[in-house]
RNA sequence: GGCGAGGUAGCUCAGUUGGUUAGAGCAGUGGAAUCAUAAUCCACGUGUCGGGGGUUCGAAUCCCUCCCUCGCUACCA
């Protein structure tokens, strides 16, 4: 296997953005993992850089600026700082934790855009978008308010339309407006770049094909990776029209900037590059990126797979074809599935969830690591619930493993005065302890290289059983009194243990281990390594502290107020519809909301480049309407001109393939999955109200 | 509608190159013990492995089909 020459790691997190706070199901995501695995490589002494940082570009956070009226500035500085605040208390251990609002990443953004644009990479595509003449500034998608074509409702961006929750295209509104000077835009011609994607398809499935032979990738992140592939990889714009972010170096191009996603991930290597320089080595940051000796694993959650298997190699391919500076690829991409919370996804819009520094505000950071890493999405999504939280801290953290380091440094302080008691002899049971030592400590260690954590911490809590298994059959409170000797094995080999546990859940539980070393009074450094943890370290006659509880339970009382305060979210309300609409039955108030009218087909022709869709025109008597039915398999155009229907005339208009759908035809599927128009009698007037 | 993932104990989740009586933690029941944060240790599971069908000596695992949840996507109206 070449995975020996590797030499040293580097590990990126996602860059969190910078237009909110971190929550709970971003720390299982990405950086919990990440931090676990790190601490747990730097316990082993290997050379290990873990990088990360807020990505402070792109619309959403100018938006967001414009409603507070302040500068997009602002905005990130206020979330920079609580995120890097919250990570800092949480006990992320970010080599460095940089901000793409940096000119050293402007400048590293645009070296790279330059070394395509030079080389003739990018495509430049010219299309319509809207302009705002007063603003003087074209308007991306959310800058745009009108009417939702769907719902009527008048307040949807251009981008999508709250109140019906539809996508759409900005040329969709009815009656645009500018959401900056209220005006009416014009259609105006721009000029962007592209990234060909799609050039790079064939050596981008090689390449993954071969690091998952290599590294073994998670199942999930090669599933998704093969639905693009699937689909075909298509140009991606990397300009945008606006104001906030990095600058396109190009004459002519001044007024736009590189989209978000080209230079979000670059960076990874912006950040790094900031850290060479805080070093006074400001080219060491290619030992990192640019070595064949280096591996690259990048932690993110499932949302961002596409940009780091796909979107961030491509790029970085291109850029090995032009460079003697050649950058290596992600050798990993560990995603994890989404963290949900009390059985529904986080949603910052409806307050579901819980921030990262609104916790750390009521819960030392311990406790919340542990009980995450405990619950990791690695496979599939997961609950955070409060229940869950409060049932793992006290009975496994407090009762089992704090309860354990008490008992025994308890016992040392009133029977061994504080010492360090001498082994004499070996029983079997002590000799059996001494044999599994190392058997969990290899175990454990291979399932943190394979990024399987929550295993591993799993392991670890099995060693925390054994050692009380191993104290209560000990019995040290009864050979206190009848065989000295071995009782002072017994707190011995006990204190050893707390030690073993320290090292091995320091990366989970990194406050507590330093806590634990402090009891114990370790001071040197070598005896809190990963290597040797699994030996009987401490000496004979060591003085220790007086011991401190370590873990706190948490009270009914302390949960509850959470508990209450999801029973009136709206989330819970919109649930409750979901499963109130489940059971069929409905009562006769919401049959009457149903407007069923008869109506001609006056007009009928197929929609072109559709299978299913017929457009028609249909008398309503009172008026006209067009409707897009879903006939055309079954129904010839030509048949259905002159015939009576039944149409709902109040249905939200809809848009299928760019045509406007004003009402929808009753049909009914027969046994062969055909469907046949509802008839009427020919005699009823146009428009009569179905009862 | 299409694609992908998931549906395993009361709860949270492991488990598929097909193989004896399907697992862990928590919760629950009973017991032991009393050094310790009323902590610990031991014992205890009739689970239709989402439903149905199939392949096989043998299926949680493979195939078909249906139902439910989630994600992406689309030409439901």
């Amino acid at each position: 296997m070449d995975k020996k020459k590797f030499t040293r790691t580097l590990v990126t997190a996602a860059l969190p953005y910078a237009n909110g706070p971190i929550h709970l199901g971003h720390l299982a995501g990405a950086y919990l993992p990440a931090d676990i695995f790190v601490r747990f490589k730097r316990l082993k002494g290997e050379d290990i850089l873990f990088i990360c940082g807020s990505d402070e570009h792109g619309v959403p956070i100018t938006i967001t600026a414009e409603k507070e009226g302040v500068s997009p500035k602002v905005i990130i500085d206020r979330y920079h700082e609580m995120n890097r605040k919250a990570f800092e208390d949480f006990g992320m251990s970010f080599d460095n934790y940089s901000r793409t609002s940096l000119p050293l990443h402007h400048k590293t953004a645009q070296e790279f855009f330059l070394k395509y644009y030079q080389n003739g990479i990018l495509k430049q595509k010219k299309e319509l978008q809207y302009y705002d003449e007063k603003a003087k500034m074209f308007l991306p998608d959310r800058y745009l308010v009108g009417t939702c074509p769907h719902c009527k409702s008048e307040d949807a961006r251009g981008d999508q339309c709250e109140n019906c929750g539809s996508y759409l295209n900005p040329t969709d509104l009815i009656n645009p407006k500018s959401k900056i000077t209220g005006e009416t835009p014009i259609l105006k011609e721009t000029t962007h770049f592209y990234f060909p994607l799609g050039n790079y398809q064939e050596r981008l499935e090689k390449y993954i094909a071969e690091k998952d032979k290599q590294e073994g990738w998670k199942e999930n992140v090669l599933n998704y990776c093969q639905s693009w592939f699937k689909e075909g990889l298509q140009d991606r714009a990397v300009t945008r029209d606006l104001d906030w972010g990095v600058k396109v170096p190009v004459e002519g191009f001044e007024n736009k900037v590189l989209y978000v996603w080209f230079e979000a991930v670059l960076g990874y290597i912006s950040s790094t590059k900031e850290w060479a320089e805080k070093q006074g080595k400001p080219e060491e940051w290619r030992k990192y990126w640019q070595s064949e000796e280096t591996k690259y694993i990048a932690f993110i959650g499932k949302d961002n797979v596409v940009f780091h298997t796909i979107v961030f190699p491509a790029m970085l391919m291109a850029w090995n074809d032009l460079s003697e500076e050649k950058y290596i690829l992600p050798d990993n991409v560990p995603a994890n599935e989404f963290l949900n919370y009390e059985g529904l996804k986080f949603s910052k819009s409806r307050g579901w969830g819980i921030d990262l520094k609104d916790f750390l505000e009521h819960f030392p950071p311990d406790p919340l690591r542990y009980y995450l890493a405990s619950i990791l999405p690695e496979n599939r999504d997961t609950d955070f619930y409060w229940r869950d939280f409060q049932a793992k801290n006290n009975n496994e953290l407090a009762d089992i493993f704090g309860n354990f380091v008490n008992r025994t440094l308890t016992f040392t302080n009133k029977h061994f005065n504080s010492q360090v008691p001498e082994i004499k002899k070996l029983s079997e049971l002590d000799e059996e302890l001494i044999k599994q030592l190392p058997e969990f400590k290899n175990r454990i260690e291979a399932l943190y290289e394979k990024i399987k954590i929550k295993d591993a911490l799993n392991e670890t809590m099995n060693l925390a059983r054994l050692a009380n298994k191993y104290f209560n059959d000990s019995q040290p409170w009864k050979t206190i009194k009848e065989d000295y000797d071995a009782c002072a094995t017994t707190i011995n080999l006990s204190l050893q243990l707390i030690r073993t546990l320290a090292v091995l859940l320091s990366p989970v539980i990194p406050f507590t281990s330093e806590k634990i070393f402090k009891l114990l009074n370790i001071e040197d450094e070598d005896l809190k390594k990963w290597d040797g943890c699994d030996e009987t370290k401490l000496k004979a006659g060591h003085k220790i502290n007086q011991p401190e509880i370590i873990f706190t339970k948490i009270d009914d009382k302390v949960i509850e107020p959470y508990l209450k305060s999801q029973e009136k979210t709206e989330v819970q309300s919109v649930k409750n519809q979901k499963t109130e609409t489940k059971s069929n039955v409905i009562d006769i108030d919401e049959f009457k909301k149903v407007e069923i009218r008869v109506a001609k087909v006056i007009e009928c022709e197929a929609v072109p480049k559709s299978k299913k869709l017929l457009k028609l025109k249909v008398d309503l008597g009172f008026e006209q309407r067009q409707v897009i039915a879903g006939l055309a398999e079954f129904y010839k155009p030509e048949e259905m001109i002159g015939k009576k229907v039944l149409v709902v005339s109040n249905l939200k208009e809809a848009k299928l393939m760019n045509e406007i759908s004003q009402g929808m035809i009753l049909a009914v599927e027969d046994e062969n999955n055909q469907l046949k128009l509802v008839t009427v009698d020919e005699n009823l007037p146009l428009g009569s109200l179905l009862r």
